[in-house]
RNA sequence: GGGCGAUUAGCUCAGUUGGUUAGAGCGGCUGCCUUACACGCAGCAGGUCGUGGGUUCGAGUCCCUCAUCGCCCA
């Protein structure tokens, strides 16, 4: 078989996923009675494009689907897109403000049909691109957070909750975006440490001389406050309780009122009241009957309950005014330095307004109970284990979810308000009259719901809930979720709760969160950075093989990884070895010299017996692995296997029994050994690398077949067909495995001296073994002669226990015994010397802390028999290696 | 302030329940177009396992202290 030396990635890859999608390979149906294994895709914002946050998020999952999909499960991978609300917003009024429209000039009818626009055109980008990087999704069963499907569920969940009582409406502090107008939950308002100031100011008592000085990050809101609080018990602030002080800047008067959330210890001990701009003093104007004094529009400027000058001031211009004012005053004390959380909107980055307004909240607790129980229950488990704590302390503290979004985008809320008896109807269709009065003038309530309140239905709002259809009867709840840490709250931890309210069931069981990319300089990987990857770029020119592969082999669980172009290069240099490897077998099959039937089969060498015992613990260690999903460590017993026991160890031993002299019945074994290894190990891989997996595949289809293997090898018309090899106890042989080491010890020893005196392999060598005990090692080189001849380039071998060291000889000392090779003219005395003295000096250093161990009586009392036995075994064959180097290093000084 | 993670070869990281000589990839050095692969082959070098203490016959591994870096929460 002819074949170029590369795998083209860029043709091939399209060309066979293509292939694969056209078979339906990638959907699973409902089998009832057989086992199934089921995930859901994180849903890609319909907004982006592939990036690398994408291929961390996506590959464990095709790993992972493929491999059970091999084992013979009814795999699923459902696949979908979000609506993500703010988000796409965001790039609609970005794309609209390029046409100089904004959406008000649209109005918000016209906007949203720009936005399904948009939806329609880029929303299958990120689609075409999980392709590209060979994700098996069932694409047949893909979804849309705002399809109909979706949107009902939405509105089922919301109407179950109102219901229950688990959603209210009320007037609470929430997280403002001043710039996108709307609120935020908690979770969407990042706290970013930033370097601030604490600003103190005097608050004159009135009626009295005097002043009370207060502590604030934000002296603007001074103009908002109501009080002044302090602690109960705080002995310097006890007589003011109950006085009042006169508010600067402004006309007002404000009381100084006692609560025990006051921390003595921070700033003055007395805190300044402003509950319409900061959640705790919310809670204090609540207990004390404050009024709540808005001073923002919702855009960040000051309104109209501000005095006059500095109504329309930006709230950080407003910042500077007060500052300049309350000096002129001389009420200002001083501004400290100090760092401090600050929250800013997770979509457009801007500081986040704690502000006064009237929005919809779910009730958390209620929900967040359950899951905690089913931690405790053991019915959730999160890989790496210690991210449950990070979710218990969240799901422990949790806190009421506003939901509601003055967004344009997104599921409206169901909530309508009679313009008559002003109450509220919430209904899951509709409605034509008011459910309170007979009123028919309703108006819909104008915000949408928080894009996660779709999202953490997804695993079952996808399947057809709230209708029990077969699909969510078979495929929920599913078997596993990947995600990435940053979004376990927004979504992992919602989803939990929502599965467990809605459906009774905990949407899955094993949550594995996957690593973050960071760069070269392990820097976090972010569009502000400029330092992410184009993805589709490297899939080009790398080919989406290597890419899973290196990034794979490079993820250590729970850890961040460092990506750059030697990971890709590491993942491409690995697709070409398994490539060459195959292509070495392929040109060996279709070489029809002395091509013979299975009667002429031998019997399996020493060397076959060898690589499948190392092939079936391969198997092993790859299946433990990928049962406890650590894809990484997978990979790597894969490619230890692979490169140094198959291609470096195991095709070289081989290939004299290929030639065309050979004996017939020792090449047809050979051959089956290595189709039988190379079939196995492209099973293994192709979770992997599926691409250049199948590719191989076909063409060994193709010829395994032939009569040389008995006629007995066939194999599955699609990689993604065959089944997940298991391993064979009967294969594992240890004796052999231990014999080979020893083996490849005295050819490495060969080797050695080769490179040293600069011996060409070209240049043949004879070597002489003297056995100095007549152990395992002795019996497996007499047994195995011929195999270390052949790949140490040796034309003569003789082994025996009385044999003498020939002058002018590289010397090798191994355990038991010692490797002569005559050079003659050609030994460097000198380099001789300094491989032995090095020789000696390690076997030395070795020597010396066995027996510092066997000196102790302690050890040699308390540890256990056999590593005191082993211990003194070593000290032996250490002991007699010392005396042969000394021997032979004085044989040298003869020498030169 | 609370919690979590990291600290092992020049770099990126493995190291299972404590027990032969602490491993791999990349990089480095030396030599090779050895008829699968130079995206390759052979060989070699390189580590007082962050600090200090403790438990133990024995600690990279278990316990405590400290230091540095990173993340999450307040």
């Amino acid at each position: 078989m002819d074949l170029p030396t590369r795998f083209d990635p860029k043709t091939a890859e399209p060309r066979i996923y293509a292939d694969w999608e056209s078979k339906g390979y990638f959907h699973a149906s409902v089998r009832e009675g057989k086992r199934k294994f089921s995930i859901s895709i994180p849903p890609p914002n319909i907004t982006g494009v592939l990036h690398i946050g994408h291929v961390l998020d996506n590959t464990p999952q095709d790993i992972l689907v493929r491999y059970r999909r091999m084992q013979g499960l009814e795999a699923c991978w459902i696949p979908g897109t979000d609506h993500a609300g703010i988000a796409t917003q965001h790039v609609v009024e970005r794309a609209l403000s390029k046409e100089g429209v904004r959406r008000q000039q649209l109005g918000r009818e016209k906007f949203v049909e720009r936005v399904w626009a948009w939806k329609k055109e880029y929303g299958d980008t990120i689609i075409a691109q999980l392709k590209r990087l060979g994700c098996s999704c069932d694409w047949q069963r893909a979804r849309f957070t705002m399809d109909e499907g979706c949107s009902r569920a939405v509105l089922e969940a919301f109407c179950r909750l109102y219901e229950k009582g688990l959603v209210y409406r009320g007037d609470y502090i929430v997280n403002w975006c001043t710039k996108d107008l709307t609120a935020l939950s908690d979770e969407e308002a990042e706290k970013k440490e930033i370097e601030g100031g604490l600003y103190s100011i005097q608050y004159p008592i009135r009626g009295a001389e005097g002043h009370v000085v207060v502590a604030t990050t934000r002296p603007e809101t001074m103009l908002g406050d109501t009080a002044v609080a302090v602690h109960p018990s705080d002995e310097r602030y006890k007589h003011l309780v109950g006085k009042t002080l006169v508010l600067p800047l402004t006309d007002r008067e404000i009381p100084v009122v006692a609560d025990a959330f006051v921390d003595p210890k921070f700033g003055t001990g007395a805190v300044k009241v402003t509950p319409a701009h900061d959640p705790n003093d919310f809670w204090i104007g609540e207990r004390h009957g404050l009024p709540k004094l808005n001073v923002m529009t919702p855009d960040g400027k000051m309104n109209e309950n501000a005095p006059e000058a500095y109504r329309g001031l930006d709230r950080f211009e407003c910042r500077k005014r007060v500052v300049k004012d309350l000096e002129a005053l001389g009420l200002f004390v001083e501004k400290k330095p100090h760092l401090h959380a600050v929250g800013h909107c997770y979509r457009c980055e801007t500081i986040v307004e704690p502000r006064l307004s009237k929005q919809w909240f779910v009730k958390m607790k209620p929900l967040a109970e359950p899951c905690v129980r089913a931690y405790h229950e053991g019915r959730v488990r999160f890989f790496p284990e210690r991210w449950t704590k990070t979710y218990l302390e969240w799901m422990e503290n949790i806190r009421d979810w506003c939901i509601s979004r003055q967004l344009w985008w997104g599921h409206r809320i169901p909530v309508w308000y009679c313009e008559e008896c002003g109450k509220e109807t919430v209904a899951r269709t509709t409605p034509t009259s008011c459910a309170h009065c007979p009123s028919t003038k309703l108006r819909q309530d104008e915000d949408v719901l928080d894009t996660w309140f779709s999202s953490w239905l997804w695993p079952f709002s996808t399947l057809g809930w709230p209708d029990e259809t077969p699909e969510l009867q078979y495929f929920y709840p599913n078997d596993w979720l990947n995600s990435g840490k940053d979004i376990l709250f927004f979504w992992v931890a919602r989803m939990l709760m929502a599965g467990q309210e809605f459906t009774g069931k905990l949407p899955f069981a094993h949550v594995y969160i996957h690593s973050i990319a960071r760069d070269g300089q392990g820097r976090k990987i972010s569009k502000s950075l400029g330092n992410s990857p184009d993805i589709l770029k490297l899939i080009d020119q790398y080919g989406a093989d290597a890419l899973r592969f290196g990034i794979i082999a490079n993820t250590p669980m729970g850890q961040d990884v460092k990506l750059d172009d030697a990971t890709y290069e590491l993942g491409r240099n690995f697709v070409t070895k398994v490539w060459n490897a195959s292509r070495f077998l392929l040109m060996n099959l279709t070489d029809e010299s002395g091509g013979t039937g299975a009667a002429a089969m031998a019997g399996p060498a020493f060397e076959d017996r060898w690589i499948s015992s190392r092939l079936h613990l391969a198997i092993q260690a790859a299946t433990e692995r990928l049962e406890r999903y650590e894809f990484g460590e997978a990979v790597h017993a894969l490619h230890q296997f692979f490169w140094h026991d198959y291609c470096d160890w195991y095709i070289e031993i081989v290939k004299p029994r290929l030639a065309a002299d050979a004996d017939a019945g020792s090449r047809a074994r050979a051959r089956r050994t290595l189709l039988e290894c190379l079939t196995t190990i492209l099973r293994l891989l192709h979770p992997f690398i599926p691409f250049v997996t199948e590719e191989l595949w076909q063409k060994l289809r193709s010829v395994a077949g032939a009569a040389e293997f008995g006629g007995g090898t066939t194999l599955a018309e699609s990689l993604m067909l065959a089944p997940w090899p298991a391993a064979d106890a009967s294969r594992l042989a240890p004796d052999v495995d231990a014999a080979m080491l020893g083996l490849m010890e005295v050819v490495r020893g060969i080797r050695d001296v080769r490179n040293k005196m600069n011996i060409p392999r070209s240049q043949r060598l004879s070597a002489i073994v003297r056995l100095s005990s007549d152990g395992d090692a002795g019996r497996a080189l007499h047994a195995h002669e011929r195999l270390v001849r052949e790949i140490a380039a040796l034309d003569g071998l003789e082994i025996g226990a009385g044999l003498a060291r020939p002058p002018k000889s590289a010397t090798c000392v191994l355990p038991g015994m010692e490797v002569y090779l005559p050079l003659g003219g050609v030994i460097d005395v000198a380099k001789e010397r300094g491989r032995q003295e090095q020789a000696r000096k390690k076997v030395e250093e070795q020597l010396a802390a066995v027996r510092k161990k066997l000196s102790s009586h302690e050890f040699v009392a308390k540890a256990p028999e056999e590593v005191v036995t082993a211990e003194k075994a070593r000290e032996a064959s250490l002991t007699e290696q010392v005396e042969k180097l000394d021997v032979s290093l004085k044989d040298l000084a003869g020498w030169e």
